[in-house]
DNA sequence: CTGCTATCGTACCGATCGGTTCGATCTGAG
DNA sequence: CTCAGATCGAACCGATCGGTACGATAGCAG
């Protein structure tokens, strides 16, 4: 076993030190508001070894988002998973874990969607864009356990909400509680969906 | 009247033709993606004329963004007036507005949203704000004119749809027709807010 | 014509950026 | 102990950035 596991010298391990450290950096600052040569001082590492993990600047970038798109993703879902079974419990435990995650201190929006919003034309849009996709079939499996005639529509307009109250709360001091009027909207679409028999 | 009006070196033409410029490149490229100089040859205008104007690139950016929220502001509130009296009419005018702007070509998501998921910290963010702000001024009014019982709330759960519609038209391929989605909910929640006599 | 002002074009500044290189150092495998 | 690979620290590179300075030019008021 030429590689040692656990070990300081763990390139597993230093490469994961890295995303972690840098992660929450660049939610703060930006994709540009802080250089490489900063995140490398942050995390206690050379820029010769940073490069050597991620290539590039962008691989870093890329490395990070994807690591954060599927702890969010997880998170979420197991927030769903602890609403038991019921089609509009677990509707409202996402907006309810929303609601919790915009009160924050550190709140800056969703940083998927500010990645794709800084870098539009690259990568970062990409990222973005499955980063939706994860979360558009959350909702999916939602509306389809709750027998709706078009559970991808009503989804997709869960999504919108979703997605519009993260940014709202984000941008618009205006409208504290967006998280709780969107559940409610939520809630109110899979009502009127529903047949009523 | 020591300062000419409507010649080429009218302070106030020029001023106008640098926003009116800088603006789609900024928004094509991102607040950080262009250089002062390069704005300043695609105006056909020295540094030191912009400096003069705007003092500094975030002043210039300023500017810009201010001009662009006035600008689809007044565009959104006119396809409402045009849309009759009926606020269900309206709107739909609203969404059907969007539709259009999220199939054009050089769509990239909203600038002011864009502007303060780059520079967050910043003036941006404020302006991004008040965008909000004048957009859910006008959300209301609709509301106001439906009769329904609160329409702060419904104004925002609207402002919350038209927002996320953006961002997902943006952001996920996987979602087009956003905003048709997002206007049928919109309906759907003005249908169920209106007492039912 | 005489100013005044807005503008241009260019050169220039210091700072920062992303990225590379290299010798020294440490660690663990064998 | 020896060796290979991971890391460090610092110097270094070319490019770009936001911003400034300056002489020349052009249009208008009086």
């Amino acid at each position: 076993m030429p590689v040692p596991k656990g070990s300081t010298l763990d390139p597993d391990r230093t490469r994961a030190a890295i995303i972690d450290t840098a992660m929450p950096i660049l939610y703060e600052r930006g994709l540009d508001g802080v250089g490489v040569a900063e995140l490398c001082t942050a995390v206690g590492v050379s820029k010769e070894t940073l490069y050597r993990h991620f290539g590039s600047k962008e691989g870093l970038i890329e490395a990070v988002l994807e690591a954060r798109s599927e702890r969010v993703t997880r998170w979420l879902r197991e927030a769903v998973e602890a609403a038991g079974d019921d089609p509009a419990d677990q509707l409202a435990a996402v907006f309810d874990a929303l609601s919790g995650w915009h009160a924050e201190p550190g709140f800056r929006g969703c940083a998927l969607l500010n990645a794709g919003a800084q870098h539009h034309g690259g990568p970062e849009l990409d990222v973005a864009g499955r980063h939706l996709e994860r979360r558009l079939a959350l909702l999916t499996s939602i509306a389809d356990r709750a027998g709706v005639p078009d559970p991808g529509a009503l989804a997709r307009q869960w999504l919108v909400l979703v997605t519009g109250c993260t940014v709202v709360a984000d941008q618009h001091p205006g409208t504290p509680y967006a998280a709780r009027l969107a559940r409610d909207a939520a809630l109110t679409l899979l009502t009127t969906a529903r047949p009523t028999p």
